[in-house]
DNA sequence: AAGTGGTCTAGACCACTCC
DNA sequence: GAGTGGTCTAGACCACTTG
């Protein structure tokens, strides 16, 4: 045995889904283990692998299902909105929570303001043709956006929002991207099955003057999405 | 149980390691197992998912160990030496495969030649302070760099030899950064456990005249590496 | 009620490292 | 040889979805 069982099973369940049209059905895990001579445990290792990589979708109660492609996302400082319909696709948000919360070390410091001081803490469930692919906590300064409450429609577009309504001018920002395992909350809230990839993104961004805009912590579904990035030298 | 059990052994277990110092050792897997009252196989999945995380090393034939935090590497056109010197790591490679193949349709459509024309192939493994951390496969056109055989030094940086012996000045570049399960020879070219997350990378740079250079698939380790990109409006 | 995927147990054997 | 993590089995029960 040069590979492991469930790696063998793996290669042999891709060229299967491959004979399969996009969105069809799997026979269930139990029958598939019976047919290929294996224990659930390592049919369900093989599954899990593919359904981290993004090519099926495993749904409780129902089945398992070949998946479509993955989504490609802009890492810049764009409006989620605008860059979904860019690619003809259908955004949309939820909001969580949109509260107030005293500013600890790390967002006093890339928020530029005092530790204690009130912050802005906006997550928001994100959405593309109906599924949801991410999860976002957006923190902004309250002394610095103190009307966002009220002008903020929560189903809308931030960004348009402060830079329609509250004039900031988008400088330049810094991403870093780590991969994580969710955690039972966000999977729930993603949809996602537990214990799967996800990208963490940690997002500081500051106007043309320099000044701080926002701190964002983002998670995004690991088998639905990649990313973009514009390099230079 | 609102969480599954191996959550709340990995909560529980986050606790025990930072207590434990960085490079401590943990108990074994068994000792846990029994002394949290779950299964070995229960107590592997909490491991299993905090070694994902980058905050436990596992070593077969050792023990399970607590990790040092993540290398965070610039998403840009830069030196994999530079960049990794910056930092005040210590950079090395180690070539795997230098050979020439046949552009198949992407390479040809990447490198802007004609399908079939002759690419060479450099495959290496990246390591940062003695630690694989990533393996790159970088192809160029033969056609455009028929020299590299006899300039490139193996071991030595590929972008200061395009730089700076063969004229080459880097415009801009784009790179597609997505989540994959490595294969059993990328984990094993990579040191890394089996099954683990990763980041698949995808770059095609171009020349300042916007001239194709190269294109490259690259596979870090999710558990030991970050990626940090500047953003723009 | 039946059938699906999700979690978990107990136990086995293998591969590797160190003594 | 002893002890470690890595793979795998057989079987159980739970949670969810659909008829």
């Amino acid at each position: 045995m040069d590979v492991p069982l469930h790696f063998a099973v793996k290669t042999r369940l891709v060229d299967l889904l491959e004979r399969l049209g996009e969105g069809a059905a799997l026979p269930p895990e139990r029958t598939l283990a019976a047919e290929f001579g294996v224990s659930r445990w390592t049919m369900r290792q093989a599954i899990r692998e593919l359904v981290a990589d993004g090519r099926l979708r495993a749904r409780q109660g129902q089945g398992t299902f070949v998946a479509t492609p993955k989504l490609i996302q802009p890492l810049a400082l764009v409006s989620y909105t605008e860059a979904l319909r860019a690619q003809g696709h259908e955004p949309a948000r939820e909001v969580v929570a949109f509260e107030e919360v005293d500013a600890d070390a790390e967002l006093a410091d890339g928020l530029g303001v005092a530790v204690g001081a009130p912050v802005h803490r906006l997550e928001r469930v994100l959405f593309a043709d109906g599924q949801p692919i991410g999860l976002e906590i957006t923190y902004l300064a309250v002394e610095r956006f103190p009307t966002l409450r009220a002008v903020l429609r929560p189903t809308g577009s931030l960004y348009r929002c402060l830079t329609d309504e509250l004039g900031v001018r988008f400088g330049e920002g810094e991403e870093v991207v780590e991969t994580v395992i969710a955690s039972p909350r966000e999977a729930e809230l993603l949809q996602a099955t537990q214990s799967m990839p996800m990208f963490l993104l940690h997002r500081r961004s500051r106007d043309v003057d320099g000044r701080p805009i926002e701190v964002v912590r983002s998670l995004y579904r690991g088998d639905r999405v990649a990313f973009r990035a514009t390099l230079r030298p």
